[in-house]
DNA sequence: CCCGTATATTACCCGTGGGTAACAAATAGT
DNA sequence: ACTATTTGTTACCCACGGGTAATATACGGG
């Protein structure tokens, strides 16, 4: 009876995707709907914030109804940890990937800056700085204050590995990495996607006025052109839609926070 | 018959001050008891969230109970533009200070960061960058975007006219104020009294952390010694106390948002 | 001394939204 | 087909907190 028009559903296979169509055919994996509640939960915390957004907004984007989301989540803080913790596993990354790399600390400051700036271009690095700690219970606030922690020791270490090695001017890498992060940071505040600039166009742009401060060599060695269409970027940007499958599919630990 | 022993409270004259002792002698400026609730309300709002902090809460560390704060505000939500009202207030001074003195755009820029920096250790400044818009009805939300949108302005303004005269390096105003008031305004997100740091103190490492990467000069002009002690500094504290006072008593306009 | 006004109290309303219980439909295995 | 399990649904509970009504107390002016 509530058979409502399929015409509807079929438009668009991949946009903005909800793995339950209407009410039929609602076979289909299950992480790959307890993703799909997380993607439409982090988009609605940050349209409405927290509190204003209500499970039922969430069930709803999803065609579904909200005690269907407690078949993956005991409630609606741990939906926001869950959020929360994707956007770590993802600074995880940048950062594993930068300590892996090679250079100078000031090159890796570099690059830790780059992508960093651009996660808080998305929904998930956004979390990370927008969300309340103080929403999470006793447990779960403790793992992101620890997760902060790691990350500014990254930001530190890297400075202070830059000073030792010349490529940074001496200063207190205390408070430029908190100048620095937090400049950061507040990207995620800011950042709407559809501006005049891309989230990576961002990123490059703050990488370079965020650290020329301290560097000791000057970055002004390019002219001013604009990045676009350079096949390096966009080599990158495939590069980033890689890491996010990656993350999807490697997502081991918390995977099994399963219960029943 | 509720008449909890008096020597609790007359233990401190000006210990945390609540105009209303427990119960009698609740005679006093009525503006005297509204701005008691604002320093008692955004206290209150960082400590907890919004959200969490409940009107209760607030009477009740006042010495009253909920409904006599409908006596002052119309509802929760003004409380809360109130009191961005206040650090409202004290940025502008701090924008009309600068704009009022002379000096290259650079100096000007380094005069507003200071202020603004230090305003971000305060609890009125935190309310500037830690309360959701989202929060406020449709007219105070319209009142606050503009005024975020002159503190921009101010940023922008000055880095332009640095660019102008010579005394900042070409650069994106826009993008350049971003990143500047963005690590300002994070500042009221980590700041908490009582750290290793004064407020003044990390406001005057930022004013020079993030100019410095758009300076034509050097800034490394003197050496690092702690500017204590310096009678400049001590005459800014001075001043800085006259400001405070004199916004307690021009509070002109909203104090006429009176209706009863 | 009495009354009007301001300001506080107690007692209450009620919308909201997180969470649960009971039940139904679809799926998978045998 | 029959049944167990998964995963939805509908209907409900109830704690919480913003807001209001009715009322009491203090103060200030005639």
């Amino acid at each position: 009876m509530r058979q409502q028009l399929p015409d509807m559903d079929a438009r668009s296979p991949s946009d903005n995707e909800s793995p339950w169509l209407p009410f039929e055919s609602r076979r289909r994996a299950r992480d790959e709907k307890r993703e799909a509640v997380l993607r439409t939960a982090v988009a609605l915390f940050l349209e409405q914030g927290y509190h204003r957004a209500t499970l039922n907004d969430v069930a709803k984007r999803l065609n579904i109804t909200k005690p269907a989301l407690y078949n993956y989540f005991r409630g609606k803080d741990e939906i926001l940890f869950e959020c929360w913790a994707i956007g770590n596993e993802l600074v995880d990354e940048c950062i594993a990937e930068t300590s892996a790399g090679v250079g100078s600390g000031l090159d890796k400051l570099r690059k830790l800056t780059v992508r960093y700036a651009e996660l808080m271009t998305t929904d998930y690095g956004k979390s990370l700085v927008r969300f309340d700690i103080r929403d999470l219970n006793e447990d779960n606030r403790k793992i992101v204050q620890t997760a902060k922690r790691r990350i500014d020791r990254a930001f530190r270490d890297y400075i202070a590995q830059g000073v030792a090695d010349g490529s940074v001017k001496p200063c207190d890498a205390k408070l430029s990495a908190f100048a620095i992060a937090g400049s950061l940071n507040w990207i995620g505040h800011w950042f709407q996607p559809g501006g005049a600039m891309t989230g990576r166009a961002v990123a490059e742009e703050f990488a370079i006025r965020l650290t020329e401060g301290i560097a000791t060599t000057s970055t002004r060695k390019k002219a001013d052109k604009p990045p676009r269409k350079g096949n390096a970027s966009r080599e990158e940007q495939g590069e980033h839609h890689a890491r996010t499958a990656a993350r999807a599919a490697g997502q081991s630990k918390r995977a099994r926070n399963r219960l029943r």
